[in-house]
DNA sequence: CCATCATATGCCTATATCGGCATGTGTTGT
DNA sequence: ACAACACATGCCGATATAGGCATATGATGG
């Protein structure tokens, strides 16, 4: 009776990027390792802030962290992107043909066009 | 004052496919078009579950639809899925290495493998 | 114009976050 | 042991869905 909700979609990477600032901290660290403070500034985010989102990227491992004296350097992990660029891929041959089964709409072009606009 | 929430991630390409039944949409559009309650049925999700996941995937374009008579025939436009690949591979070296920076890490090897344990 | 089938929406409940802020925890150097 | 710095967490408020269900909207065939 309890109304399900939202799907156990937490702990997936396809989750965890669906966050443009976590996005941003990925790619910043393609520069290599950085402690959480030096993330945030260079982010224009709250130290928490970053926390928190560092916390998701590391469930989901795309990040690692280790500790360096007083600071913690969270360095990238981008293995668990991987499935992501193979499932995005696997429409590749798709988006060439601007869309699948272009045949069938090129009957209705016109019609698609108009919604369009 | 109003406390910030949720940043605008919607009407993302990213949020749309972090649901894991968005996914499966798209997946089984690649067999071709399909109306809203076959879909359903294939995937075993409600037809107004359907629907609503649906507008979430036209609304970021990676649907389209059109009429056919009583139905309506959706169909996959997967050239928003292109930066996403994109995005993906832009890592494709880093997971290569296991991480990024990978020789600082090889340092702390230990260390790593104690904390993943 | 109406009955019917196919979809889209609205409403409601439970839940998952995001952000901001305050505070707890851990580590280092003195 | 303590002050100081670096992070991680907890809590709160506001919001964004996901699902289920009932119902409005649309298009079709008579």
């Amino acid at each position: 009776m309890a109304p399900m909700a939202r799907a156990a979609t937490t702990s997936d990477v396809f989750n965890a990027i669906s966050e443009p600032q976590r996005r941003d901290i990925l790619v910043l660290l393609r520069a290599g390792e950085r402690p959480v403070t030096e993330l945030a500034r260079e982010l224009g985010m709250t130290q928490p802030g970053a926390s928190k989102h560092l916390r998701v990227l590391r469930e989901v491992g795309l990040v690692r962290d280790r500790k360096k004296g007083k600071q913690r350097l969270y360095g990238l992990d981008a293995r668990g992107l991987r499935p992501v660029h193979e499932w995005a891929g696997g429409f590749e041959r798709f988006w060439n043909e601007s869309f699948g089964r272009l045949d069938a709409y090129v009957q209705d072009l016109k019609q698609a066009k108009q919604q369009e606009e």
